[in-house]
DNA sequence: TTTATATCCAACTAAATGGTTGTATTTATC
DNA sequence: GATAAATACAACCATTTAGTTGGATATAAA
């Protein structure tokens, strides 16, 4: 596991928890994960809402860095960034360090 | 990494993520995790927003199990709950995962 | 017992969000 | 060239969200 890596700004962080916010944005997360890149209907398909939805969802994870995407023909293909998803492993894993440490501790005060 | 856990359902995850998707959150959570549990007020020590605000954003955390509360007098206290955090953890370790396969299987068709 | 502190409840506001529809533009296909 | 397909743009709507304020309630301190 990476470590060492420069802290993350907050603003950059909120927005990659907020894209994964969603349940149709983990359902496409996980789509462009099992794959090539694919296009905006491709990535519709069996979704029950409309393309400029998911049109409209895939934005919100392109700002965030989870994806990109790039034009090919008519089309428009969408592709998965991993770093920013490792950036917020990263953060996690550290406050789940601090959290298991004031438990830790608390549980040693309660203990005394 | 542990695996072999219960796949969490999406909308426990993305009750989650969203917890996490806002800087004040963000701010509360590093707070609990830096010692014993704490009141609203202090919680609330130094942020730019009203007490109801905070009250508000405890709320959000609680109901994603990432917080416990506890009254204790007239002060409420909050705890962290590491279970949460540690789903997410492991949601995206597998997508990191999925990811890190799906750009390998590009580069090499890429290549072919 | 009065006063101060900590929280809660309810109502309200402004802005963001998830979603839709309709129309336009570009690119394929027949 | 005509038609179909994929996306883009803009406006709109309903709901949620982040935040506020004001007043009530309970507990602690003077």
């Amino acid at each position: 596991m990476s470590r060492l890596e420069p802290e993350k700004s907050i603003p950059e962080l909120t927005s990659v928890f907020t894209a994964l916010g969603d349940a149709t944005r983990l359902e496409l997360v996980t789509r462009l994960g099992s794959g090539q890149p694919r296009s905006i209907v491709q990535l519709a398909e069996g979704l029950e809402i409309t393309h400029q939805g998911v049109t409209k969802h895939l934005r919100v994870l392109e700002k965030a860095g989870l994806v990109m995407s790039e034009r090919s023909g008519r089309e428009k293909h969408y592709r998965c960034v991993p770093e920013p998803i490792n950036d917020a492993r990263t953060y996690l894993a550290t406050v789940a360090e601090q959290w298991d440490e004031a438990l830790l501790r608390l549980k040693n005060f309660v203990e005394r």
